[in-house]
DNA sequence: GCGACAG
DNA sequence: ATCTTGTCGC
C-alpha cells in the first residue's frame, strides 16, 4: 500500500535533470532571515526518522522540531539519496507550525555528479532557500588552501561546493548551495551557525532529535 | 572493465 | 545510516 509505482532509476535521473535546471544559484533569500531549518534522518529497524528543527536566527535556540516515521521507499542508493529521505525529511517540516525562511540538510545540494544532490532537491520542490550540509565529500577535489576558513571543492573544472573547516582539530565539512543561495553566501551563513561543533546548529540539532526520537523506538518481530 | 560512492 | 564494548582523548 505504500508505493503504488516501482522506483525507476531511469526516471529518477530524469527528475534530477529537470531539477537541476531550476536550481537558482544566486542569492534569492529573505533578509533578514528569521527562522531556518535544520534537516536530518536517522534509521531504526527498518524504519526511516526524520527530523525538522526550527531554530530562532538571532539566538540559534530552538523554537519546534518535529519527526516523522515512515518505511524508506527505496534502499540507499549513492546519487539518489533524495528519492529515500526527502519525502519523510517533507512530511516533518508539514509538521512545523511556522514556515522557514530557510533549509539546512544534511547532505549535499549542487555538490553532486548531476548537480542535484538533496539540498538543491527540496529546495526546488518546495521553493525555499536552501544549503547542503555534508560530512564526506560525494564528488570533486578540494582545490588549493584553506583562506578565510574554506577552500572551494572543484569537479570537472567547476567549483562546485567548499570544504569547510569549522573547528580546529576536526575534520572539515562540505558546504554547497542547495537553492536560491550562493556558495559565498552558504559558506558565510553555516560558519556563523557554529557553535563550538564541527556541525553548524541547524545540521547539529536535528541530528540531536533524530537521535533521541530513535531511542523511543522499539523494534518488532517478523 | 574497475573502483568509488552523501545518508 | 546502522550493527556494537570498551577505550583513548579533549
Amino acid at each position: 500500500m505504500s508505493s503504488y509505482i516501482k522506483f525507476c532509476v531511469k526516471r529518477a535521473r530524469r527528475a534530477q535533470r529537470n531539477l537541476r535546471e531550476r536550481i537558482i544559484m544566486e542569492d534569492v533569500l529573505p533578509s533578514p532571515l528569521k527562522l531556518i531549518c535544520g534537516l536530518d534522518a536517522s534509521y531504526k529497524c527498518g524504519q526511516i526518522i526524520a527530523t525538522a528543527v526550527l531554530l530562532s536566527v538571532d539566538s540559534l535556540e530552538v523554537v519546534e522540531w518535529a519527526n516523522h516515521i515512515s518505511k524508506p521507499p527505496i534502499p540507499y542508493i549513492p546519487t539518489l539519496l533524495a528519492f529515500r529521505e526527502a519525502p519523510a525529511l517533507m512530511a516533518a517540516i508539514r509538521q512545523l507550525s511556522k514556515e522557514p525562511d530557510l533549509l539546512v540538510v544534511d547532505g549535499h545540494g549542487y555538490a553532486h555528479p548531476f548537480r542535484c544532490g538533496i539540498a538543491s532537491h527540496l529546495g526546488v520542490v518546495l521553493n525555499k532557500p536552501s544549503i547542503g550540509v555534508a560530512k564526506k565529500i560525494l564528488c570533486g577535489t578540494p582545490q588549493g588552501s584553506a583562506v578565510r576558513k574554506w577552500r572551494p571543492v572543484v569537479d570537472k573544472g567547476e567549483i562546485i561546493g567548499a570544504e569547510v573547516y569549522t573547528m580546529e582539530g576536526e575534520k572539515p565539512i562540505y558546504v554547497s548551495t542547495g537553492h536560491r543561495v550562493s556558495l559565498p553566501t552558504a559558506v558565510k551563513l553555516v560558519l556563523e551557525w557554529v557553535r563550538g561543533h564541527r556541525l553548524p546548529e541547524p545540521t547539529r540539532l536535528a541530528h540531536h532529535y533524530s537521535r533521541v526520537a530513535v531511542k523511543e523506538v522499539k523494534c518488532r518481530e517478523s
